[in-house]
DNA sequence: CCGCGACCCTCCAGTTACTGGAAAGATGCG
DNA sequence: CGCATCTTTCCAGTAACTGGAGGGTCGCGG
């Protein structure tokens, strides 16, 4: 069992976690204002985040960039946050994002497919077009 | 070699499209107001969308859908409409999109175990808080 | 030919999720 | 103490839509 929770990093200025997590300063301090992350504050104002924060703000990034909306991350993270109430409920929404994570790996495997077969098709010589792909981008999960 | 462009729909105006790429008119309009998707117009003023444009249009919605930004967008585009000049650099341009698709896959197939994760962990009982979780967020690509 | 509903048009305003910049306070170091 | 580098709030701007008003077009039934 490794112990991951070593260095605490006494402050956890915003700075440090926008670095830690890969987002802007701006993107968190806009997540604290609509209330999707909020940190506590330090006696001097400065916000102090947690490791839990951090977690979440990782989660956000990576689900945001996979065009998962805020407010399909918010339910996300009532998931995350306080699994444990309501478990059918839970379940059940967890496993319809289970679904929607599906459809997108089917949907980047098409995309994918469209691309390689883009490069596949011109490798090298100068073709006038690529009728090939017109039937590609539609071959997917439509 | 089956024949896939049989029915030509004469018309194709903006309300046939959407609902067979399913995104909505206000989309269209916009894709055509930045110059992305710009459609013919008929004599009465209505745009004539082609079948072209069609899988244009539903290789839009799946990449944004996927949070690819519209300049991303744009040069996917780029690939996909005038293939075969400049091999080299369409080339290389696809290749980094493929990149970017392959990563985008980890991060869903990271966000995915976080998901599977909680609904095992939580399957039926009433656990006060889940910090296998926590890990698990930080776990995947990162 | 006339209405009528469904479609289309443009234009303009609002929303979401940031993003940038100004003005000012806090921290740390030589 | 000065200076660079944080941090704060606030306000304005952007990207990518989204909704709605006001009005033209289409096609059908009477």
């Amino acid at each position: 069992m490794v112990q991951r929770n070593a260095v605490p990093a006494v402050a956890m200025n915003i700075g440090e976690v926008a670095a830690a997590v890969d987002l802007p300063v701006k993107t968190l301090r806009y997540y604290e204002e609509i209330g999707l992350v909020v940190p506590q504050r330090q006696p001097n104002g400065y916000r102090r985040y947690t490791e839990r924060d951090v977690h979440v703000l990782r989660f956000l990034r990576r689900a945001r960039s996979l065009g998962f909306s805020i407010p399909d991350c918010r339910a996300l993270l009532s998931l995350y946050g306080d699994a444990g109430r309501a478990s059918a409920d839970v379940r059940r929404l967890a496993e319809a994002r289970i679904a929607d994570i599906d459809r997108k790996m089917a949907e980047l495997r098409g995309l994918r497919a469209t691309l390689a077969a883009l490069v596949e098709a011109c490798h090298g010589d100068q073709h006038p077009d690529c009728p090939i792909l017109d039937d590609l981008a539609g071959a997917g999960v439509s």
